[in-house]
DNA sequence: GGAAAAAACTGACAATTGTCATGTTTTAGA
DNA sequence: TCTAAAACATGACAATTGTCAGTTTTTTCC
C-alpha cells in the first residue's frame, strides 16, 4: 500500500495543505479500494464516515428526482475527493457516487479530516477554495441548464469530454459515457440526447465507432454550443 | 454607525466565528451602506475588495447568459455575505448582485476577511460550512432546473418565497418579485412565468392583487411542485 | 460462437415552452 | 392628478422536447 506522503495525487487536492504530521495520519489510516464499473462507491442519504480520494478511473455525482431520473451533477476524476461536503456540514450524502469506469480510490475516515480542518487553517483554506470553486462550477450550470436548448448543452457536454478528459490514441474522447449518461448529464430525455448526438453525427461535428465518440469539427460544436 | 460586536445579524453567518480583536477590526474597516431597489451592489466581472454582509433587504444574485437573459442565481436575505466565494478563490465576481428592494449593508474590506481565514481555523471552518451549504442548495437547484417543468418550478418558488420570506400582516408574501425575476428565478420567458400564475390564480391556488401574492392553497401548490 | 440482455436508434405523436404581436393595467414621477 | 413608462396579460403560432412503441445493433457472458 503506497503512503499519502508519495502520492502525487495529492497535488490535486486540498491535501497538498496537510503537513507531514497530518499526511502520516491519513495514510495510517486510509484503506484503498477498487471499483468496477457501475459499482456505488456510496448513495444518496448515506452516512459517511469519510471522504474518498480518486486515485484512478472516473465518477459521476447524481441525485435521482422524485420523477424518477438521474440527473448527473458531476463528473469526478484523478485528484477528486467525494464526500468532503457532507462530511464538512455533518449531513447525510446529498449525490450519489458510481463509478463510470474502473475505479482506484482511498478511503480517509473523517477523523483525520475533520481534526486537520480545525487545527490547520491552511489546509481549511485550501479546502475552502476548492469548494468555492465547486461552487462557482454549480452556479455555471445552473445557468447552462436554465438557459440553453439540450443541442447547445450537448454540444458543450462533449467539449467538456475533451478538456477535462481528452482524447485516446485514435482520437476518440477518453471517456466514454452511454447515451443514457450523457442525457442525464444535459438534463434530457435519452431519446432526446440519441437523436441530437445523431444529427450531430450527420453534420459531421463529430463521429461516432460504437459507442466511443471523436470531435471531428472542434469549431462547429462551438458555434453550436454557442448558439450560432 | 453600530458596531459589528453588538450586530445580532452576525449571529447568522459565519462573522459569529470571529474573536473579540477580530471582530474589533472588521468593525472599524467597515462602512454601511444604503442601496434603493435596483441599485447594483457589485456586478459580473468585477473585481470584489471585500464582502458584504446584508443587514436589511434582499438582493438577487444573477448571470447574464449569452442569450441575453438573467437567470436568478440566488435569493440573499439578513445574514447573508455576498461576495464571499470570489474573495476566497480571488477571482472576478461570477454573478452581479442587485438590490430588489431597499437594502442596507456593509462593505468589509478582504483583507480583514482573509487574514482571519488564515489564523482562525473555527473562522475558516464556520465559512467551509457556509460555502458547502450553498454548494448542496446550488446541487439541487441543478437537479430541479433539469428535471421539473416550469410549472412545477414555479409553484416550488412561492413555497419557497413564503418558507424563507415570510407573509406580511395581509397573508401577502412579505417579498415581491416582479413576473420577470420570477421567470428569471425559474428559468423561463416572462410570459410563460404570467401565463402560470394566471392559471395558478384560475384554480384557486394563489390569489394576487396587483403585483404582491397570497398563497391560498400551500397543499394544493405542493402538489403541483411535487407533479401530482 | 451464440443466446440473451442491454444499449442504441427511429418514427409518430403529444405536451411543453418560447416567440411575437398586441392590448390592458399598474406604477412612478412630474 | 395626469401621463408616460413599465409591468402584466393574452392570443396565435412555431419550435423544442418528451413519450411511447417499436426495431436494430452492440455487448455480455455462458
Amino acid at each position: 500500500m503506497g503512503r499519502c506522503e508519495n502520492c502525487i495525487i495529492r497535488q490535486f487536492n486540498s491535501l497538498r495543505a496537510m503537513n507531514k504530521e497530518e499526511l502520516k495520519r491519513v495514510s495510517d489510516t486510509k484503506t484503498t479500494k477498487f471499483l468496477k464499473k457501475g459499482e456505488i462507491i456510496f448513495g444518496e442519504g448515506d452516512k459517511l464516515n469519510g471522504v474518498y480520494c480518486v486515485k484512478g478511473g472516473v465518477s459521476k455525482l447524481s441525485k435521482l428526482s422524485p420523477n424518477g431520473k438521474d440527473q448527473i451533477v458531476k463528473l469526478a476524476t484523478k485528484g477528486a475527493v467525494l464526500g468532503q461536503r457532507s462530511v464538512i456540514t455533518e449531513e447525510v450524502a446529498n449525490l450519489s457516487a458510481i463509478a463510470v469506469n474502473d475505479m482506484e480510490v482511498c478511503f480517509i475516515p473523517k477523523d483525520a479530516i475533520v481534526d486537520t480542518l480545525n487545527s490547520n487553517p491552511n489546509f481549511a483554506v485550501e479546502v475552502l477554495r476548492h469548494i468555492a470553486h465547486d461552487l462557482k462550477e454549480a452556479d455555471d450550470v445552473i445557468v447552462n441548464m436554465s438557459q440553453k436548448t439540450v443541442k447547445q448543452r450537448i454540444a458543450e457536454a462533449f467539449i467538456y469530454l475533451e478538456t477535462n478528459f481528452g482524447e485516446d490514441q485514435n482520437g476518440y474522447l477518453a471517456l466514454t459515457l452511454s447515451r443514457e449518461d450523457i442525457a442525464n448529464v444535459v438534463g434530457t430525455a435519452t431519446e432526446s440526447a440519441i437523436r441530437i448526438i445523431s444529427e450531430f453525427k450527420k453534420l459531421g461535428l463529430i463521429k461516432a465507432s460504437g459507442k466511443k465518440v471523436a470531435i471531428a469539427n472542434r469549431q462547429g460544436l462551438n458555434d453550436v454550443a454557442k448558439g450560432a
